[in-house]
DNA sequence: TATGAATGAGGCTTCATTCAT
DNA sequence: AATGAATGAAGCCTCATTCAT
């Protein structure tokens, strides 16, 4: 995720200045402000930290996004909208089944593997039970997407006879969330308790064929 | 988790005064200080919250565990050797290996499911990169049994002809606490984004079996 | 040294505020740590104090100083910057050699004997081994001229075959410095121990004639 | 000065052991607060850090000593008892005036020098107004030896012709006590203020030569 | 004589936020 | 649209001292 919104705003900066262009203000606070939640969640970032790496100052933050909480929910909101225009590049209807689950189950695994502070405040945001995430119907619409995503591949793998019925879009999408979100939320930790090769990039490739493997597997009809 | 650590404290409740039993004390603040780290995190929780739900004050915090960190630190490591003394109880080695395993899974699905403080302080250490659990030795010692255990069910099982060769211990406990920590974790944003329904007590049950029965596919040798 | 900085923010006294007035506040909490930091010492200062007796706040203290040991830093700056000021006044080199030297003699004399505020903050500085003021390299430069002015009525003095040769401005000023610093700085000890008479007003034309006597003893030829 | 008093306290360290030794425990005690005291100030040392490396500990303090203050006051009285005892080695009395006037400065210089916990122990009672010291009745009646000795040295002096008249003891031992006192309180801002030369061993020679030059000058009837 | 446990008061500092222009 | 100055509330921590045995 780049810092400070800069391709949002150097349109101007061949002026030299900064003044008068709120949009570019807008972005550029809400960039500095989602790494910064994201490096130290919502009670740990700091506003003046915020602002100081900002090209505004202070005041803007107040004036444009009202208080700290605000700016926080703005800045989840921002991190959701970016993750999910990822995510609509991934053409996935005209694929086999399998090809099309193992396409997704890769997708997903890289994806939250390079959205680090994405993942770290979908991390925050749990830790609050979700209190801010609540408060925004925007990043609600996004999600029905991912799911009907692997709806239409979970239902043309049955007619197909290649998995399974019985199962549901909602639970397979679990199961692929709950490892490619493991993997990174708890690569700290899972180093540091029992061994970082796993987190290497050796160990990495090796677990995403794992994960590959677990998810068709569990999808696959049985023998 | 029981909240004070009452049951350490109440010998000598029954005289109406608990002074001069600096076990019980420190018993004490590190239960509150554990409800609160988990509650709110490092920065977010309070000292002088912890202080008043003690039955002690917030000068003891400092006489006993020096500052806001070292508390953090402290009850990070209560946490840890009360969990893994729970998963000391497992006796898995009488059992085939199919058993054993999934016993395995739905024990340690229901662990973490029963203990969210747990849950919740090793995200919040994941946010703070184990930088805390860093510094504890005593912690990185104690998740090496957790390991021996996957190895000897796995080894039999191989020796047995039930499970593929080629993966590892290590893999298999990943794949095991990636689910059931997510399950935990993520439970407040995924079930605003998605659906309550599987975080509640009826999807419980399912999720369950689907992580027994993802694991069990992941290991089996293959038809 | 006068209190309050009253001088530098009078000037929108008039319209009974003094708001918005930077310079002022800073000026103004400068000259109440001065002298509460000259009164009590680094440590013994208190923060709360030195705010009380300000115009302005604790949180402007900190907003403007960043810490207690920078504003003591401050003080400490503040305080050589007017002493030297008051050093420039002197106009030396157009007075013979022995006149000169007298002239140093009983202005520093007189000097030092003004300024208790700044021969305390001198005394706490070495009780704190220089450590603060081998950080402002501004105070440093200040005191070259001190020596050059010595420098200038000793050279002139030898030529005239009035001062001894083999003595260097260094050693001058360190015998003219001992000699008005100690009559300030141990003027309670010195009283207490031996008597106060020394130090009221007849001792101390006294004393001002024998450092002059000393001084122009230790220079002079032999005869 | 010799840490932890051990030379008045290991007499029962053949034991092996400590207790029961008041007047032991009582010096180092005291030994021990001096350094502190010396090195940090009356509010900047800890009782804490004193009980820390003090053989007993921090109740024993209050219990022998009170409180800080006197335990300050109780230190201040030993510090000036043990100074003025190396003092009373020093036997003038049989030596021609010149002679005595020169071994007593040379002794007061050195003195000081090989005492800088001492001197830093007056620096500080100087910065409390000798508000202490003024409290103890022992310690001024010590220092009448030391004016006594000037006076017998002045007054054969002036006697044999070789002091000039109109001198008092009192003016003389100030002139001998500031020049030496200086050389050691303010040791640390000269040298960075002007050059760490003079305070060096080379530098020190010649100052102590200096300082005797400028007293017996001093002195001495004119020509 | 000796001690570990306990403490109230107060110290320094930080924070999100608002004011005045 | 923008800003530097200002702030009340609250945070963490330290200190000399006393308690209970």
């Amino acid at each position: 995720m780049s810092i400070n919104g800069s391709e949002l705003t150097e349109k101007n900066s061949s002026r030299g200045r900064w003044k008068q262009d709120p949009e570019g203000v807008r972005a550029n606070i809400l960039a500095v402000a989602l790494e910064e939640f994201s490096a130290n969640g919502l009670s740990g970032a700091r506003i003046d930290e915020i602002a100081a790496k900002t090209r505004s100052s202070k005041r803007m933050i107040y004036y444009y996004f009202g208080d700290k909480e605000s700016l926080y929910l703005k800045a989840l909101e921002a991190a959701y909208k970016k993750v999910r225009l990822g995510e609509e590049r991934l053409e996935l209807d005209h694929l086999p089944p399998r090809e099309a689950l193992e396409r997704l189950v890769e997708f997903t695994y890289e994806h939250h593997r390079n959205n680090p502070a994405f993942i770290r405040l979908v991390m925050i945001e749990n830790i609050h039970h979700g209190r801010y995430l609540e408060q925004s119907e925007e990043i609600k619409r996004l999600n029905a997407a991912a799911i009907s995503r692997v709806e239409r591949v979970y239902r043309k793998g049955v007619e197909d006879g290649v998995f399974r019925e019985g199962l549901t879009p909602l639970r397979i999408h679990w199961l692929i969330s709950a490892m490619s979100f493991f993997n990174v939320s708890n690569a700290a930790t899972f180093s540091l308790l029992f061994s970082p090769n796993l987190m290497a990039a050796d160990g990495q490739r090796v677990l995403r064929e794992d994960v590959r493997e677990a998810v068709l597997r569990f999808v696959t009809v049985e023998p």
